[in-house]
DNA sequence: TTTGACTTTGACTTTCTTTGACCTTATAAT
DNA sequence: ATTATAAGGTCAAAGAAAGTCAAAGTCAAA
């Protein structure tokens, strides 16, 4: 398993755990997990963006801290902020942690998470230009996730 | 014997023991076999398309990977005939009639043909050029289908 | 014997991850 | 105040896969 993989996993973990707010001690965790501590701005910068809604917030010096929350809204709201939060763009890494992450918050059934990843695949969107295939994608999810909407 | 059949001999053994899914490591499975590595990528879209009921997926970079997945258990479901009926084109209208046909039948719920309808429908794909744009429409339709089966 | 479908190959590209050197900020001790 | 110590932040380079594409090769059928 890949480390990134594992420290989200581990801040995953500690998310459930707590009521969708885990703090953790950059140093610590990497020391525990075994890589480097940069590696763990790696996984939030990466995995626990805004955009897939988690706040971060952190302190620098003695006593420092990094914390992550998860926001919490109501299923509708959640989904419309997502839906807006999606510009004009979307690249393929993104989307499957978006995915991913409505799937945890239990935003939609699987069968319905399993068909948008298809749609949204690159081996899906292999036939469209390098250059409009982001632009197609953020196009589809954005209008499959509006049938979700009441 | 070809390079080619032996390639997918491989993957076919390894789909076979494990359940109808197989995850393999490109670079080391063409060392193994003893050939280039792209010759992997050869073998998997020319026997392992959705056409021949495999979904295919994978991701670059350290820990990458690629996972073939079985989805046909025999050729004469209704929904790979159906698959196999689209081709390399899929005009709307025919799209819709398809679809409208499947969910008479009960083949998926309600919210999953919403989905699927949204993503087919030509306000989603108006960015990509008329003339590809029937043919994205096969894609996307033949690849969210596969996902119903498994 | 030419043609055309299928295969093989390799150079080049893109994507994602890991690592480390250096930077900034906060607190504690003198 | 000044200095030491204890965090976290940034960024770019290197590494690790997989993807693409087109040229060249093979082989059977017309």
């Amino acid at each position: 398993m890949r480390m990134s993989d594992l420290v989200a996993q581990y801040i995953l973990e500690m998310l459930d755990e707590q009521n969708g707010s885990a703090e953790i001690q950059r140093n610590e965790l990497a020391g525990n997990l075994g890589c480097v501590p940069s590696q763990i701005n790696y996984v939030i910068t990466s995995r626990f963006t805004p955009e897939q809604g988690y706040i971060v917030e952190s302190r620098r010096g003695g006593g420092g801290y990094i914390r992550i929350s998860r926001v919490k809204t109501d299923g509708g709201t959640a989904l419309m902020h997502i839906i807006n939060s999606i510009g004009t763009t979307l690249d393929k890494k993104t989307a499957e942690v978006m995915l991913n992450n409505m799937l945890q918050r239990q935003m939609m059934p699987v069968e319905t998470a399993k068909v948008i990843a298809a749609a949204l695949s690159d081996r899906t969107l292999r036939i469209v230009e390098q250059e409009k295939r982001d632009n197609l994608r953020a196009a589809l999810f954005k209008n499959m996730l509006l049938t979700l909407h009441s």
